[in-house]
DNA sequence: CTGTTAGCGCTTTCAT
DNA sequence: ATGAAAGCGCTAACAG
């Protein structure tokens, strides 16, 4: 085990006081430039790298923080990537953080405006946003890039925008996967339907519609002759919902496989399972509570998890390496997608305390 | 948010100085019966819990973990561990701890037996163990506890043993969830094989009975007829593996799937490769560089994700909030259990930036 | 431009 | 038994 390099180490060792050092660390300035380089020399062949906890003490700035994501219910996704960004805030806890959440509705466009209008009012040091709909969300990142204030997407990225980061998973290989699992344990050549949320304002949401392309990939990659049903139902009102399953699972009996693109599966195992309809395969994403439910009554047959704690706490870290260090880290960080099934369902929920640290 | 709670504010409220609270905090003894119930009274009201990073640079303590594990080259199971091992002293880098591997060969009994007496000369705080044969860890447990030496299982856990915690996933439902997919990607009743080690001095290894038995169970559960063959194979010599397999295979060419419940799942594939031996759908264990390799090529059809680095990780953890605090952590610990195909192997592997921390 | 110093929260030693 | 004080690594304000 290598001895632990203190900032006076690497002081003694390029010759100049702590303070020096401490200066080049944070860019703040007002060193010259030989003992600039002397310094980063030195830093960089001891491998330095300060204890950021360490750090926090001593730094009496506070940080403001405005997480901008769908507003939801206990057990729902953005419910657990809530916990994971709070989680973060406790491990870092030396620092002192203070946090707004501007919450919208994202099955409303509306809604969400109103919202990201909110964000830059709170005159936030970094912003994590959920994205839902294009345009807000290439506004809002718009004005936060021009004031210069970082901001990481979490659960997915959206073109055009510059983000710090963004942790998502890779919506393409979601999807495509998806499409796998599906044919998979169907009869081949069955049909399937695809199931999509109607939403107001808009037509599809981001992560959704690159989901749908990598799922329409793996047909065509495998020259796949399954007929393809796109069944629109409702998220927020129940009665239209039923009329709208109603419609298309009476005219189509022969459908043996079902999939659904967002976390809402237990909408529609829920709707099947009061029309005692069964015997259709039935593969859909995210872990929530009532996903979870779903599976373990068998009424699921596989789920994608996307890892939204994780997500969130990778924000929130990112955003801390970055405001107090001026670390960048990579960009683009696609998670790993979890295939869940009745088996490992519990070994995957409520499972914060399974969780590591990194730099 | 909530203000951070210092020892500083817990003092003032139970009306005594900073350092009797620590005192009560580290039972330090020396404190007052009434001052000491009034202070645990007033922790317990704020839900204090010290910052442990900060704790760490004034305790000069110097902590010498031993590590008890089976040798490996890169990329195999061990090797992920040991990063998760080591990525824990990153995180804790605060604290001194040095440490000490004592490793052993995991398909020779007598390895193991000189290994784990060595760990004891090492006078080490704390251990972590990494178990194969059964009598052998139940040897060493026993000294350490006598010794009063913390400990804690990664991979696997002993019957009878009573260590700190333990990490792994749960081998019954490992080999449970393994005998499902192998069953849903072959025909209805077609023959299966079941690839197990030979080991030096011991029939076989501790969590593979466990697997075993999951394995079984699902036979059973589902009154599966499949006709099963336990094939004997040698990990360690080449040309003995050959003649092994050879006289399965020439014999057995009805069998349409196999398994195997270690890691050495490129083994088998290797040789199914050399011999063009297709068609035969293959269910493993764990994502090491060359199963990665393996399901890449398409020659693995599922691999079973045990989370190697996060149980060498959470060990580290559990483990120094055990001697900083006295905490004692849950003691059965077991991991989500990762089903890993082609589409997803590249998330999973080389991750270990996607990590996260609790406490 | 640079070294010195005080102070962050936590622990421990040393008087009391 | 207890409080005051010093010190851990790191940072920022202050002298020079």
């Amino acid at each position: 085990m290598a001895k632990k390099i203190r900032i006076k180490d690497i002081a003694a060792l390029a010759g100049v006081s702590a303070g020096t050092v401490d200066r080049v660390l944070h860019n703040r300035g007002s060193v010259a430039e030989d003992k600039r380089l002397k310094i980063e020399e030195v830093l960089k062949k001891m491998n330095y790298s300060p204890n950021i906890h360490l750090s926090a003490i001593s730094l009496k700035k506070t940080y403001r923080f405005v997480i901008a994501i769908p507003d939801f219910s206990e057990g729902e996704y953005w419910f657990f990537a809530e916990k994971g960004i709070r989680q973060a805030f406790e491990t870092y806890s030396a620092l002192d953080i203070v946090c707004e959440f501007c919450y919208y509705n994202h099955f409303d466009l509306f809604s969400c405006r109103d919202s990201f209008e909110q964000v830059i009012l709170h005159k936030p040091d970094a912003v994590i946003i959920g994205p839902t709909f294009r345009d807000e969300t290439i506004h809002l990142s718009n004005q936060l890039s021009d004031m210069g204030i970082p901001y990481v997407f979490i659960d997915s990225a959206v073109e055009g925008a510059s983000p710090l980061a963004f942790y998502s998973s890779n919506p393409y290989t979601c999807g495509y996967l998806i499409a796998k699992l599906i044919t998979n344990i169907t009869p081949k050549g069955a049909d399937i339907a695809l199931l999509q949320a109607i939403r107001i304002g808009d037509e599809s949401a981001n992560a959704t519609i690159l989901r749908k392309a990598g799922f329409m990939a793996y047909y065509n990659e495998h020259n796949l002759q399954n007929k393809l049903y796109r069944v629109n139902y409702s998220a927020l009102d129940n009665e239209q919902n039923e009329k709208l399953l109603n419609d298309f699972f009476k005219d189509n009996q022969e459908t043996k496989g079902a999939v659904i693109l967002n976390s809402r599966a237990h909408v529609i195992t829920d709707y099947m399972k009061k029309h005692e309809i069964h015997n259709i395969k039935f593969v859909g994403i995210d872990l929530t509570e009532k996903n979870n439910q779903a599976i373990r009554e068998g009424c699921i047959d596989f789920l994608i998890g996307q890892r939204p704690e994780q997500q969130g706490y990778m924000a929130v870290k990112t955003l801390i390496q970055y405001l107090v260090f001026g670390k960048s880290a990579q960009v683009t960080n696609y998670m790993p997608i979890d295939i869940i099934v009745k088996e490992n369902a519990d070994l995957y929920s409520g499972l914060t305390d399974f969780v590591l640290d990194t730099d």
